[in-house]
DNA sequence: ATTGAGAGTTTTTTT
DNA sequence: AACTCTCAAT
């Protein structure tokens, strides 16, 4: 089978398995995707039918790499590959009566949910004094990933936070379920919960997924662990590709004894240990045990590689975190100059993300294209999270998150007054808000006026209900004309307003996107699933040529030629809030472990004798990590080494640095012969001239406005209003008689 | 009801 | 430094 051809004894052992389980003990960069690909081919070849096999990663981003290196190997394979969270998603989009939720319920991400329990804690009149909601969400969040239902919560005897969660877990839950909604961690617990409460229905997917890949083992979850073993008790073939080395996500739940009790969970299990490094340098790798040595919990390992010995890894220590980020990036600047890499090559990881614009700064100064790896993402900016609300309420009426977020937004006079008069309704009838809404006129409470823009309100939802199955493009457009959204900063030349629209812009551009791929009405629901379940490091574009900025944690599973780990400090790494608990040091000393394993050829570490902290600038204490790496295989260095000189100093002329959200698209334009031809002949325009929002010229009806634009190609369609007197009409794109007007 | 100024608070990491 | 929240003025 040429699958097994070039591959090493283990890996060999480990892609050949077929029938029970397998656990990969995978040291980094030990070939670990190669290893899971070519199983997943091997078990097809082997007549296993696509659809019995299931993989589980934790980003969209590894399932993807996954899907793309399988199919390399083996055409169309229908293998059902992506995040867990995604799988229990699309689950209880089939089984929700069964967890008293809806087929069309709503996932709230973070905000959301946040936005719910602040509600929820206003509601119950608990004083937030001395814990604040955010506490008291970690303790509910941390409860559902260990499978504990509100009923059965209990708190230690004593503490006064746990007597506060005991009531306000039931509470918040409640309003979940009257929202039709769940959260990140309901995903898990509910499909945990279904599959423990319905013995037919475990059976029957225990069933269809006979054989079951969970990646990055050492991450999963108490919740996690029940739904894999779960799907693994008739069809006990489940492999596990782990490294308990780089467990970093235990503050999410993720519990370490998933992968260091795997043998006791299945004692015919097969062990495979792949410990040869492909990636790292010797003196790399050895800096990385070493290091990671120091950690009590753990399975011994025995790294080792045959690549060359590599230069000593730096260690430098710079005055301030300004000279850090300028020594950096002019160093970075030097290297391409002189052509010897490539943007690329470089990876600069910091502990958190806050530490990212020193460095920022300092590689636009040196004119280096650089690409950030974002934390505050696209899809949690508050344009876009207003505009998604619509869809969500659309899809969901339930919703009252939703519906809170957009019955004032953009400002149509119903207040904080009327909003509480309506809720006040809404729980004594026992009605959602937006029924609530619908009644507003025989609500004794509200005033004429306010009852008068509740109805406008309601009137205008209406007009998108109208629209719900359409392409979500163009219920996009339609929310963005109805509720004047776009409108509000059109004529604004305020920056940020301007970086609005471009948001907004980009959104319809994902939308349409989403539209190409998913022929078909009624995809709002999966539009929405996919919007809220994308995480950060999956808009990260391997192709561009930029260096990459990113945190520690994001930086897992990656690899680089040259990379930087900066602020290697006390309070920073570790970092202080990891001293509460004993065991979160050694996640730390993981955290770094992780960061150094990922360089291929150079690394650097390095640490600012002062850092500007909160405004204020504050001394530095080194990293005790620092004193357990080797020095004979490190090079000991004080910054700066470089202050830019006149060679060196900032261009004037930077080239645009950081990608915008979502990536870079090309836009475009309306050509000088577009525009000549448009008015003298009869000349069509390209479809692609034509945006959202944009007034344009028609021969009969004259000037109107495009109040949404929908489809792909020559299918391309607008929909154009020419003002009270004509209807809105909709027109085929390429064959209209339409040309956009320059102005308003 | 909305806006804006000022005070007060905040920061780990993310599906 | 940047964000959210509060309160007073409009």
């Amino acid at each position: 089978m040429h699958h097994l051809q070039d591959l090493t004894e283990a890996q060999r052992e480990a892609v050949s398995h077929i029938e029970g389980p397998l656990l990969i003990l995978a040291g980094p960069g030990s070939g670990k995707t190669r290893v899971v690909t070519h199983r997943i081919a091997h078990l097809l070849e082997h007549g296993v039918p696509g659809n019995q096999i299931l993989a589980l990663t934790f980003t969209n981003k590894a399932a993807e790499e996954m899907r793309s290196r399988v199919e390399s190997l083996v055409p169309n394979p229908s293998v059902w590959l992506g995040t867990f969270h995604r799988f229990c998603a699309r689950l209880l989009r089939k089984y929700a009566p069964l967890v008293g939720l809806e087929e069309n319920y709503t996932i709230y991400d973070v905000g959301d949910s946040v936005q719910a329990l602040r509600r929820v804690i206003a509601r119950l009149k608990i004083d937030t004094a001395h814990f604040t909601s955010d506490s008291i969400g970690k303790s509910i969040s941390w409860a559902k990933n260990n499978l504990i239902s509100p009923e059965q919560y209990r708190p230690r005897p004593g503490r006064l936070m746990g007597t506060l969660v005991e009531e306000v877990y039931p509470a918040y839950q409640a309003y979940l379920a009257a929202s039709n909604a769940a959260d990140f961690d309901d995903l898990l617990l509910h499909v945990a919960t279904l599959l423990r409460g319905n013995p037919e229905v475990r059976r029957s997917l225990d069933e269809r997924y006979k054989f079951i890949l969970v990646d990055e083992y050492q991450d999963t979850n108490l919740a996690q662990y029940a739904i894999a073993r779960a799907l693994s008790i008739d069809h006990p073939n489940l492999a596990v590709t782990g490294d308990p080395d780089q467990s970093i996500y235990g503050w999410r739940g993720a519990n370490l004894n998933n992968i260091l009790e795997f043998e006791k969970d299945f004692p015919k299990v097969r062990v495979v240990r792949l410990e040869r490094n492909y990636r790292s340098t010797k003196r790399i790798l050895r800096v990385a045990s070493d290091l990671i040595s120091h950690n009590i919990r753990r399975k011994e390992k025995n790294l080792y590689t045959e690549n060359g010995a590599g230069q000593p890894v730096r260690l430098v220590t710079y005055r301030t975190q300004k000279d850090e980020a300028e020594g950096i990036a002019a160093a970075i600047a030097g290297e391409i100059r002189d052509g010897r890499r490539r943007p690329r090559d470089f990876a600069i990881f910091y502990r958190v993300n806050a530490l990212s614009r020193a460095l920022e700064f300092a590689l636009r100064n040196q004119g280096v294209p650089y690409q950030l790896v974002n934390a505050l993402e696209f899809f949690q900016r508050k344009e876009i999270k207003e505009v998604l609300a619509y869809l969500q309420l659309l899809c969901n009426p339930h919703d009252e998150v939703a519906l809170l977020r957009v019955i004032n937004t953009p400002a149509r006079g119903i207040g904080k007054t009327t909003v509480g008069r309506l809720a006040d309704h809404a729980t004594r009838r026992g009605i959602s808000m937006l029924e609530a809404a619908r009644e507003a006129d025989g609500i004794e409470s509200l005033k004429k006026r306010s009852a008068g823009l509740v109805r406008k309100f309601v009137a205008m939802f209406d007009r998108l209900v109208e629209v719900a199955a359409a392409p979500v493009e163009e219920i996009l457009g339609m929310v963005l004309t109805e509720t004047g959204y776009q409108r509000q900063w059109t004529d604004s030349d305020n920056e940020e307003d301007l970086e609005r629209l471009a948001n907004i812009e980009e959104l319809l551009t994902v939308a349409r996107d989403f539209d190409e791929h998913h022929p078909g009405d009624g995809q709002l629901e999966t539009f929405l699933e996919e919007a809220c379940l994308v995480s950060d490091t999956d808009d990260w574009e391997t192709e561009l040529d930029r260096v990459t900025l990113m945190t520690l944690h994001s930086s897992k599973g990656l690899e680089f030629p040259v990379v930087y780990i900066v602020a290697v400090e006390q309070g920073l790494l570790p970092h202080e809030r990891s001293s509460e608990h004993p065991g979160q040091e050694e996640e730390e000393r993981r955290l770094l472990f992780v960061g150094i394993t990922r360089a291929q050829q150079e690394l650097q570490i390095s640490l600012a004798g002062y850092r500007d902290f909160r405004g204020q600038r504050k001394h530095t204490v080194p990293s005790h990590f620092l004193i357990e790496l080797p020095r004979d295989e490190m090079e000991l260095r004080s910054g700066p080494d470089y202050r830019p000189t006149e060679s060196q100093a900032p261009r004037p002329d930077t080239q645009p640095a950081a990608v915008p959200p979502g990536g870079v698209r090309d836009v475009p334009l309306t050509t000088a012969a577009d525009l000549a031809a448009g008015g003298a002949t009869a000349r069509r325009f390209s479809p692609d001239v034509f945006r959202q929002g944009m007034v344009v010229l028609h021969p009969t009806y004259g000037p109107g406005r495009i109040v949404a634009i929908s489809g792909v190609g020559d299918h391309r369609k607008a929909i154009v209003d020419f003002g009270s007197a004509a209807e809105r009409k909709k027109f085929v794109l390429k064959s209209a008689p339409l040309r956009p007007v320059q102005n308003d």
